[in-house]
DNA sequence: CGGAATCCTTTCCGATACTG
DNA sequence: CAGTATCGGAAAGGATTCCG
């Protein structure tokens, strides 16, 4: 139950508290950049400009940001090569696969509905209008 | 692959054009509060306020706003019924339902993999300290 | 090459007021 | 009860610059 939060009583602190960290956790977890990060990665380990390259319209900032994050929560494990120039090497978690296969099916989801979803916003904005 | 968006190539030009268009779908979907309304109305017909009640801490406003973009998409149905007070329902699609099952996951994946989070969190910050 | 900090614009989102 | 519109602060996010 993601849905329900904390509320402020004191009996139930542990259950609330693990409802907040849930629901913390899926706020992190449900954004457009993390989950295309995933997906990316589902193919194997990537570099930081091969990430870059891969999701289309990240920018630079985006892509770090939400890398310390993922990193944070443990959905990637960072390999920092001391080369020069340094090479950044990131790798899904074995939580972090796990994950992968709910974004793949969000993917798949996608396309699976393209042409339904196109053609219902066709329909919107004609459909509810006035009867007379 | 949601990954990529599109390039302006004028060759690819419908492939491209999909390409985008998944993208925006997938970046409307890939939100938080839209994840949250379709776990919430995944037990079954809803009225707004009680949408609003079932899901902490979402404002008037986000709610609507979401519900709009999701009836747009064709995830919801919205029915009013002409009475007063005023009733309206809303209830998930077969798209929306289907999208649903993922959205679950999602849910599943957050509580599984709780305690492992929490773990790493302890760790992030403690971890990469200097050696010497 | 990858990261961090800065600046600045855009978007998000809550609060409020008003309508039917 | 549900929806729309407006306002203002907060946060997101892009561009740029400097560092190792």
């Amino acid at each position: 139950m993601v849905t329900k939060q904390f509320r402020g009583s004191p009996e139930d602190a542990d259950l609330t508290r693990a409802d907040s960290l849930a629901r913390e956790i899926f706020s992190d977890i449900a954004n457009k950049w993390a989950l295309l990060i995933i997906e990316a990665l589902g193919e194997g380990t990537l570099r930081f400009g091969e990430l870059r390259k891969e999701i289309d319209g990240i920018s630079h900032k985006m892509l770090t940001q939400n890398l310390r994050m993922m990193e944070r929560n443990g959905l990637v494990e960072r390999q920092v090569h001391p080369t020069v120039p340094p090479r950044v090497e990131y790798t899904l978690t074995e939580p972090g696969a796990a994950l992968r296969a709910t974004v793949d099916a969000m993917c798949d989801w996608t396309h699976r509905y393209l042409g339904d979803i196109e053609a219902s916003r066709g329909r919107f904005g004609s459909g509810p209008a006035a009867s007379g």
